[in-house]
DNA sequence: TTTAAACTGTACTGATCAGTAAACTTTAAA
DNA sequence: TTTAAAGTTTACTGATCAGTACAGTTTAAA
């Protein structure tokens, strides 16, 4: 077994269905973007589908990585680290590559909550809600579950804004929020 | 000039088009749901992308309409009335055939920034944000523009949330982050 | 150096895409 | 009742879609 063609396509697909869009992505342009002939991707992956649940792995992985690591090295303490999140999204808005998150563009490319790109997309959103609210519990607030998923809200709203009207300073005006919602919920 | 057919047209084309997607929905799906010839259609509309402009001018106005209707019939004040917007959201979740929002699911589909599609979904949030600040700032709160950014944020999040994770509770997530906002923001 | 797996290019399938052409029918106002 | 606009059906274009068949080439380990 080599890994690494596998994994050079999913890597270089992951970018193309980012920059593009996943419907409107076609095989063919990825086998151009690639360098990997089709009958090689097809031999990799079942469909078109197998393939993009792929991409939507690795880069679940490789941006909750890249996240929870910056906010471990922005800040701290658990508190810290929650409202740095939102440094690190404004880092992440400002790429010249910022192109929104793929996994809200999955979801909104395939809508049926049974299909598996979206349960898919929907799982990445749970595991950092998860994450989230260990860090609240871990900030000593009395009801961590709650508070976690009004951070994923302001997490999800400032991303949306970003992307859509082109304003990454969605970021800050959603860390501000933040500091407030955490000033007023209730400690144990 | 009769605008009956060509309105009937654009009703049903949003239908489709919200249901299944943009790229996802092509121009026989439309003939067929819609019930009106292909020559027709093209008769109307020179392009694809002009009638989904056009779906999307509806959807705006529809949508405006009933969100600030909403936000009126729930509450007298204009803070109350800001706080009534995410009830309302929570009732459009809660309906049967909620899709999340058609503007985040067209710029998801139409990236680039430049695009007309992409331009009139930022345009659409635009209005609202501009409609958001006057009530603020009819509140009495200090700095308008600010805290209208935060609620957007806040409704943008609530929004995909609904949508990607099945989850109608954000809108009540949303509205009590809201409430601490407001509670914390200052007044003139 | 043999050998098998992994990869390549080319050419194809049948379906579907947006959009058009042309000949015919319905509608509504004068 | 005439007339013209607005509608219809059918059939088509050329491009592109996901996916396959096949014959040939590269690679790497034994």
């Amino acid at each position: 077994m080599r890994p690494t063609k596998r994994e050079e396509l999913v890597r270089k697909a992951l970018a193309s269905f980012y920059r593009n869009g996943f419907q409107a992505t076609g095989m063919d342009m990825i086998v151009e973007q690639s360098g990997i002939s089709k009958t090689s991707i097809y031999n990799h992956f079942k469909t078109k589908e197998d393939l993009i649940l792929a991409v939507l792995r690795l880069r679940d992985e490789t941006f909750r990585n890249w996240l929870y690591r910056r906010m471990e090295a922005l800040a701290s303490d658990p508190k810290g680290q929650l409202l740095a999140m939102f440094d690190a999204l404004g880092e992440w808005f400002q790429e010249v590559d910022f192109k929104g998150c793929m996994f809200i563009k999955a979801s909104s490319e395939y809508q049926d909550q049974s299909h598996p790109i979206h349960k898919q997309s929907a799982e990445h959103k749970r595991i950092i809600e998860a994450h989230l609210g260990n860090l609240v519990a871990a900030a000593g607030y009395s009801n961590p579950v709650f508070v976690a998923r009004q951070l994923m809200v302001l997490k999800e709203g400032a991303t949306v804004t970003a992307q859509l009207s082109s304003r990454a300073e969605a970021a800050n005006d959603a860390r501000q929020a933040a500091e407030v919602i955490l000033l007023y919920a209730q400690k144990d």
